[in-house]
DNA sequence: TTTCGAATTTAGAACGATTCAAATCTCTTC
DNA sequence: GAAGAGATTTGAATCGTTCTAAATTCGAAA
């Protein structure tokens, strides 16, 4: 009895029906384990299933239930290592839900996140979990995936305000704390002259995580100067490029906070470029903690996300409001560790 | 003229229909730019489109026409930088080809890879990219996905074989020479004693990486001592962890060829640990260039695999099968380069 | 005014599942 | 052996599209 492995066809439930003279209503109960067929007729179509190779047609079912059994995730770089595990972590809390992730990257680039957003809800998701790409507009967002689709927000705010029908979840990480950390900590290792480094003010996550550096600043009664503030892009590449303005900004620095650890570990190039050695006369913070940092040399001073726990917490938000669409929505906000490495030396 | 925001109700083609008062079959011509509609009409439609804030149900029009938008991606680990610079690379090409990326992630385990392989197919992608799990069987994944749907493997071969009614594309790396090249370079440095460190002997990349490392032994007439030869799982802790298998085997050993960066970085990990300086007295080479390896200390020798390429190669390569379904399955072998960095320092 | 062909539009049957209400089958029980 | 109650099974409509074949409209030529 060898097993049909029909190239040509695909096996729907009628054929399964048509194999062992029962009707299509039949196998459909079958299929989803009804206990109204009987025992006997269950076994003959389950036999029958097999031996046709039968595979479920998922959206045929999701379109006459009106259901989706698929969740988009769209982030800002999947190679970036924070997102690598944070998509990671979706997709295994999702696989053990029965769902399936639709995957998609916005490049940063708020118009490639409306493209990308207007394609991935024509394959009509059950939800989208979004972290916004820096300047993006809520109204804009809203426009691609319409109303009725569940959002969850990781990592940054929108731009702009949200209507008030629009129940979107918020996932976000305890930034301003976590800056207010690192800060604290490097003033506790002496530093005075300490510049916040690298992401844009247009990112929320950005903007909060200045607030964290200036309230530990004015906690210690440490003016601000204004060229302490340098802005990158969120990327080694252009982290490394903008070195040049934060040294030359005021050449007596002698410590920064990093927007997080991929600018990091590019002002850490950086200033070797420019002679100078993160870890013995540059203290360097950073933001995530990704695997790298732990590799760097010298070892990144960093604040730990969890990106991993973060992706499974962002699918379980995501999946609760699935089952309670009106439920009023809410922020979490996901606390942050200070992980002390080598690269936050005390001044020389 | 406010924009219908409605959501209660999924907009349909009956109700832009119904709206400007033609037939559901005009404002699909519409909807897919079909040259019959007249420019008036077609005017008319795409006001009424806007106006209802209508979006396409892409998954009804798959099912009529038996066709799909989406292409399943496996990888063992998507927190694995190689495979997430992959992913991406995939995604990307994808994207721009209209299509959707379905993720999926065994996690090394072929149990899990077979799950995942059944829950993807499922939901009706074109085609599946897979890298396989170690251990995966030939057999098994066909079982798993059927013979319908065209498979293109990346960086592994499949256990077992295949039934010549398969129609699978491959993309490998061209291990051996990669790890002929990272062991002549040894050779050349001045390394007698070179071991081979890290992944497991039933995948094929693993065996295949082997070979190079065989071959250039042999071609510079070095023999092989059988405990030279250490496997581990293909990760950083797990190669850490057997490190001390390597050192305990032969602790004359001046050099260890890795199966992949990870390993490469576990072993140097390991190193340490045992009181040994990777780069000093001990050299080491990686596979991959994934973006750690640049960084590390010291900074790795490896084989640049360009895995961003990769991805959107296998993208074209399912996108190319989806047109020609009855091709002859090919092999693409991409080339890989030997980057050379400070940890293949020659023995003291 | 008729007629013919080209240009447009449309009715209705798919696609592969689910779902209800209704039909049929099987037992008991009287 | 008929009735009634469960237990099973099923026909037919439906989800939101596409597509074929046929219907309709239109304008120009006869």
């Amino acid at each position: 009895m060898e097993s049909q492995t029909s190239v040509d066809r695909k096996i729907t439930l009628n054929d399964i029906a048509a194999g062992c003279g029962v009707s299509r209503a039949t196998v459909s109960l079958v299929l989803r384990g009804s206990p109204l067929v009987n025992k006997h007729t269950r076994a003959r179509v389950e036999d029958e299933l097999r031996r046709q190779g039968y595979v479920y047609n998922r959206a045929a079912a999701n379109l006459r239930r009106r259901t989706s059994s698929s969740i988009a995730l769209v982030v800002n770089e999947l190679a970036n290592p924070f997102f690598a595990e944070f998509a990671a972590g979706v997709d295994e809390a999702l696989g053990e839900a029965g769902f399936v992730t639709l995957l998609g990257s916005s490049g940063e680039s708020s118009s490639r996140e409306h493209a990308v957003l207007s394609s991935l809800i024509e394959h009509g998701p059950g939800g989208i979990i979004l972290s916004p790409a820096e300047g993006s507009e809520a109204r804009a967002v809203l426009a691609a995936v319409g109303a009725r689709t569940p959002v969850v927000l990781f990592n940054r705010e929108l731009g702009g305000t949200l209507p008030e029908y629009a129940h979107w979840d918020r996932l976000m990480l305890d930034n301003q704390r976590g800056t207010r950390l690192a800060t604290e900590h490097l003033i506790a290792q002496g530093h005075r002259r300490i510049g916040f480094f690298g992401g844009h003010d247009d990112s929320s996550s950005s903007r909060e995580r200045y607030a964290g550096y200036e309230q530990a600043m004015q906690a210690a009664g440490l003016a601000i100067a204004p060229n302490w503030r340098v802005e990158s892009a969120p990327t080694r590449v252009d982290a490394a490029r903008a070195t040049h303005a934060l040294l030359a900004g005021d050449a007596a620095l002698t410590a920064a906070v990093c927007y997080n650890d991929a600018v990091a570990l590019g002002l850490m190039l950086g200033l070797n470029q420019h002679g100078r050695q993160p870890g013995r006369d540059f203290a360097v913070t950073g933001f995530d903690d990704i695997a790298e940092a732990s590799l760097s040399m010298p070892p990144l001073t960093t604040l730990s996300t969890a990106p991993r726990a973060r992706g499974r917490q962002a699918a379980e938000l995501i999946l609760a409001r699935l089952q309670q669409p009106q439920a009023k929505a809410g922020t979490v906000v996901a606390p942050v560790e200070l992980v002390v490495r080598e690269s936050s030396c005390p001044p020389l």
